[in-house]
DNA sequence: TCAGCGTCATAGGGTTATCCTATGGTTCGC
DNA sequence: GCGAACCATAGGATAACCCTATGACGCTGA
């Protein structure tokens, strides 16, 4: 005897279809089939008779009934009490997320969080990780998600998934075969997040490892906006770098070939927070779900 | 938020420990800890304040607990309604009866019923067989007694016995010898059951015959009552058809007469119960009872 | 009469909850 | 300190749950 039959038996007995009830309680109908079924089958004895027409009481189900509404409406009493001692019914959820998070899944997370807590703002700030990563560690945001590598000082740093950086060019000879960092320093490059320049974390990345190999990267135009600057791409200006998430979007230009580095490059996603602190319930709602939609995602 | 998770908040807020609340519920201490802490990430707030000391509710938990009662005693006693209804130690035996029954042996039926399952409540249904045959193929109800014939689609019909149909008049000269069917349909026609009129099986079968016989019938007075037709008939305005249970009843007034049909007519009376459906302990006991008792009348 | 529709039942599979045992960590009283 | 009582955590087996796809059946309209 669960909650979720008795739901299932009483929306079932209020509609009078297994199908409708599915529909209202948002599950299949071979789901409801199985709850009550299951129910049946627990005490050895039909809920409902199952005739050509539609479907009616059977006199056990009949004194079920009143039983199962109580709980079912208690239950629901219980659930908004909770709802709304949690500072979840209130207040605003402040999040940092990275710059390309629109590509992952940002919209669909504000959705969510949104069908699942209409009572709280939300306040998403972030045009960078390095940003991201400041504010967090000032104490200005509680938690967000930043591309590695930061300056970690003062944060809890908990990598969750990586998405591989991919070479972007309009020119499919130029991006025949994996690219070395000396080709890149060779090339034309088109990059963006002007406002942050080389701290930006995958071009820390790159920077690095020119360094190494004792040449030095410049961009050739820098923009704001990643869009911009495949665009410019897509002109045959030059060539930029993107994560594939970027690639495989709606809004990736037709006519650009993509090709991976020699040595793969990964921008890996992080989820950070102040070290030592205790985020508020929305906060650690909203950095539960990005975590788990976000690992959803990996490969 | 499961009954389970419910159960166990309850028990704890109890108890004070989750350890006795493990030992009270049949489960282990990590179980019990596992679905407070469900409980608690799921709406991101505490429930119980972990003190050395014993566990104290929080105000969360103080406002949850009302709540969380009510829908574990509805819950318990679904399962109560259910349970019984699976034994004969308890719920109700829903049975239906063709309205003559009392002519026959109602009180003495529901007497010993009652007596040997004191616990068992009794709902007994049933204006008419044709009701009783309608609500049986529905599934509202498990089983009952009816008068042939009846539409049998989805039934099980077995018959148990037959009792004569006999003409009752208030005079000598109209019950002096058995009556036909055109007797019959020049008579002043004093009948009852006026709610279900010719689908009522005794009147079915008349109408069977008088087609049969190219006239037609038809009612002077519809009544509700045979009683109340039967004092009509003790009146002189008409006479009337009853089974001869109730001729011979305590209630059958003075002074009429009774004749048999030229061709003898019968209600024949017979246990319905929904094809292929498995009774309840309770019905089966109380249809095995009225089976029984029906045939120790039998001629 | 037969195809189309709407209904519930069943099969198969992936995910999660639940529950266990075993063990670690903390707090209290002696 | 040290044992006792208690809660938390880890790891793993099982069952519940929920899905998609498909089958069976009755109803309905051409």
């Amino acid at each position: 005897m669960t909650l979720n039959q008795l739901r299932a038996f009483l929306m079932v007995a209020t509609l009078g279809t297994f199908s409708a009830a599915a529909v209202e309680l948002q599950m299949t109908q071979p789901s409801i089939s199985e709850l009550i079924k299951r129910m049946e089958e627990t005490y050895g004895l039909k809920l409902f008779a199952r005739g050509s027409r539609r479907l009616v009481l059977t006199p056990a189900g009949e004194g079920l009934l009143p039983y199962a509404r109580q709980a079912v409406d208690a239950a629901a009493g219980a659930d908004r009490a909770l709802r709304s001692l949690s500072s979840l019914s209130g207040g605003v959820a402040t999040f940092g997320l990275l710059r390309n998070a629109n590509y992952y899944f940002l919209s669909e997370l504000l959705e969510k969080f949104n069908e699942r807590y209409p009572l709280v703002r939300l306040r998403i700030i972030g045009l960078n990780s390095v940003e991201v990563a400041e504010a967090v560690s000032a104490g200005e945001l509680e938690a967000g998600l930043v591309v590695l590598p930061i300056d970690s000082a003062g944060l809890d740093v908990t990598p969750l998934m990586r998405d591989e950086v991919l070479y972007v060019s309009a020119s499919s000879s130029r991006a025949s075969a994996p690219v070395t960092i000396s080709d890149l320093a060779a090339a034309n490059l088109i990059l963006y997040d002007a406002h942050y320049g080389w701290r930006d974390p995958t071009r820390r990345q790159l920077a690095e490892r020119a360094q190494l190999e004792g040449c030095t990267l410049s961009a050739q135009i820098e923009v704001e906006h990643v869009e911009t600057a495949l665009s410019i791409v897509a002109g045959g200006a030059g060539d930029t770098i993107v994560s594939r998430a970027v690639t495989t979007s709606k809004g990736f230009p037709e006519g650009l070939f993509t090709t991976t580095f020699a040595d793969p490059l990964y921008d890996t996603i992080a989820m950070v927070q102040r070290t030592g602190s205790v985020l508020s319930p929305a906060t650690r709602e909203i950095a539960r779900l990005a975590r788990r939609m976000l690992l959803e995602r990996m490969p």
